[in-house]
DNA sequence: ACCGGATGGAACC
DNA sequence: TGGTTCCCCTCCGG
């Protein structure tokens, strides 16, 4: 939304070659000599010292607004522009720029590939100090609750194989998903352009879209807690609607922009959502900082906007604790989750703020206790804040793990196992790839909070594309994923009979497709109803005419 | 097969 | 404080 600029200078002109560093440009070469330190990196190398002069350049250009061209004839690196190393693929292995620090762990000296958070089975891990050994909380809780928590953790079920089909309703990226809370098989996800789907992904071809709900990202969307025929979404549109999933039947219960666009100043977009069925009220909260409360009895706002975040900042993420109903969390983009009274909710009264060292994606109580706190954040950490065995000025452990990309796609966010009694299994998708086989793939991460291990990377050679939003089923062992355009049901693999696992190869990509994308495949008008037919589970379903379509997930080949 | 665009945040000054 | 520029593994479609 910042206005486009134009050079208005035509920028210097650099050349390097390969043999000995000659240089043409523009003409004079004014305070070519001034004194700059060079950037806090190890001892120069023979590179650093060949391209000193030319980096002089390059800053100097810098400092005046122009982005100098450089006409390379010489290899050099993408990320940071010199020579003697080039950072990219190498077949499915990435390799870093040595000349940037770990694009992991985000620490300097190292790349990826030597990065200790790197190792497998020990992801990330900072020990978690034991805080408060003689806590009087603490020994109530070994006293009274301790003896009903089983001691012998029960082994983690991983639903590890795509096994029904993938299906692609979306126009554009999924960004959130929610499971059913009665129906086992109902899944439903939004979009980036307020798209709403219902999938049910027993009966894999019905589906229904609601393409007229919202105008713009669907950010967040909850089930009532009094009638489960009924959703409620946030968008980037202003709005907050209430949906019957039978008729599709759409009421919007708070709009903040009802003049229309004004320009991006006030144009108020909402992201956090959740409810608090204790109060009978919707939470959400926007763009700029501020919560507001809808009654769900009369579906309509009460009390006044109040600024839980710093002012101008976005609210990226409400939770409503789900043992105390007094207690909510927040957090956004102020680098803060903090957590609330709501019977005392003004700005700056927060019970306590969680800090971060950047953004924060998500912040979710755990789903039975509602003592912990796990919360994604920009600078790939996964922390985990205890209120029984820590206090919440510090987290209990940190967790290093890929998932800091920012543009273009959905933020990532670390969902709690709801069927966990330890409370301590995670999910998250993973951001850079790993090398699977020869295959760069982005897996999806299972990982044990309590100790920090990576319990289970899941991936499927034909899903070559990033998956940022992932959801646990509340009762089954199945795993939603939201990735690109496309949707993909888990289960686990020794709970396939054979049948299953073939299916699961057989049948990919099908349903409603983007008409402009078909057109790839065929040349006529078409619509839904001249999909090539295909059986899968005793139902016709549709799946896409070429075979390479019929075997990927997704259309492009990756090397 | 290439390329532009949709985009958000942070780091500059 | 605001305007500007840059940004390391996107992904789609023209």
């Amino acid at each position: 939304m910042a206005p486009q600029t134009r050079r208005t200078a035509f920028p210097k002109v650099l050349i390097a070659r390969d043999s000995d560093y000659e240089q043409s440009s523009s003409g004079e070469e004014e305070e070519e000599e001034e004194e700059e330190e060079e950037e806090e990196e190890g001892p120069p190398s023979e590179e650093d010292n060949e391209n000193e002069e030319k980096m002089e350049d390059f800053k100097d250009a810098k400092r005046k607004g122009k982005t100098p061209i450089t006409i390379s004839l010489k290899k050099v690196c993408k990320v940071c522009k010199r020579a003697g190393h080039e950072a990219g693929f190498k077949g499915a292995t990435y390799i870093d720029c040595p000349m940037k620090p770990c694009f992991l762990c985000k620490m300097p000296g190292h790349t990826t590939m030597t990065c200790p958070h790197r190792v497998a089975t020990q992801h990330g891990v900072i020990p978690a100090p034991h805080k408060n050994t003689q806590n009087p909380v603490e020994f109530i809780f070994e006293r009274q609750l301790r003896p009903g928590i089983a001691s012998i953790k029960p082994a983690y079920v991983i639903p590890d194989q795509v096994n029904c089909a993938a299906i692609r309703y979306h126009s554009r990226r999924v960004t959130s998903l929610e499971f059913h809370p009665t129906y086992n098989h109902i899944l439903l996800s939004g979009d980036k352009k307020g798209q709403l789907g219902v999938w049910d992904f027993a009966k894999v071809h019905e589906k229904t879209v609601y393409g007229n709900i919202h105008s713009c990202i669907l950010n967040n969307m909850r089930f009532s807690p009094a009638n489960d025929g009924t959703i409620y979404c946030a968008s980037s549109d202003g709005t907050v609607s209430c949906t019957d999933l039978e008729t599709g039947i759409s009421t919007s219960l708070m709009n903040l922009n009802p003049d229309g666009w004004q320009g991006p100043a006030s144009w108020r977009m909402l992201y956090g959502m959740d409810i608090n069925s204790d109060k009978g009220a919707v939470l959400v909260a926007d763009n700029f900082g501020f919560l507001y409360l809808v009654d769900t009895r009369t579906n309509s706002r009460t009390g006044k906007a109040i600024m839980i975040h710093k002012k101008g900042s976005k609210v990226v993420g409400l939770h409503c604790n789900p043992v105390q109903p007094d207690l909510l969390l927040s957090c956004g983009n102020d680098h803060f989750a903090r957590l609330w009274d709501m019977r005392r909710l003004e700005a700056g009264s927060a019970l306590y703020n969680l800090e971060h060292r950047r953004v924060v994606n998500s912040a979710y109580f755990s789903p039975l206790s509602g003592s912990k706190i796990l919360t994604t954040s920009q600078d790939n950490r996964l922390r985990i804040w205890d209120s029984i065995f820590g206090n919440l000025d510090s987290p209990s452990r940190e967790i290093v793990h890929s998932h800091d990309f920012n543009r273009h796609l959905t933020p990532f966010r670390a969902e709690w196992d709801p069927k966990d009694p330890s409370e301590s299994l995670a999910v998250i998708g993973h951001y850079i790839s790993e090398n699977f086989n020869g295959t760069a793939l982005h897996p999806i991460d299972f990982i044990d909070i309590n100790t920090g291990h990576l319990v289970a990377e899941v991936m499927d050679p034909n899903i070559t594309t990033i998956s940022p939003v992932n959801k646990l089923h509340p009762r089954d062992d199945v795993l939603a994923t939201g990735s690109s355009r496309s949707l993909f049901i888990w289960r686990p693999k020794e709970k396939l009979d054979v049948a299953e696992q073939l299916d699961a190869r057989k049948i990919i990509v099908f349903g409603g497709d983007g008409k402009k994308r078909r057109k790839k495949y065929r040349d006529e008008d078409d619509d839904d109803s001249d999909d090539d037919k295909f059986t899968f589970k005793g139902k016709n379903v549709k799946v896409k005419k070429s075979e390479k379509q019929t075997t990927r997930y997704s259309r492009k080949a990756k090397r």
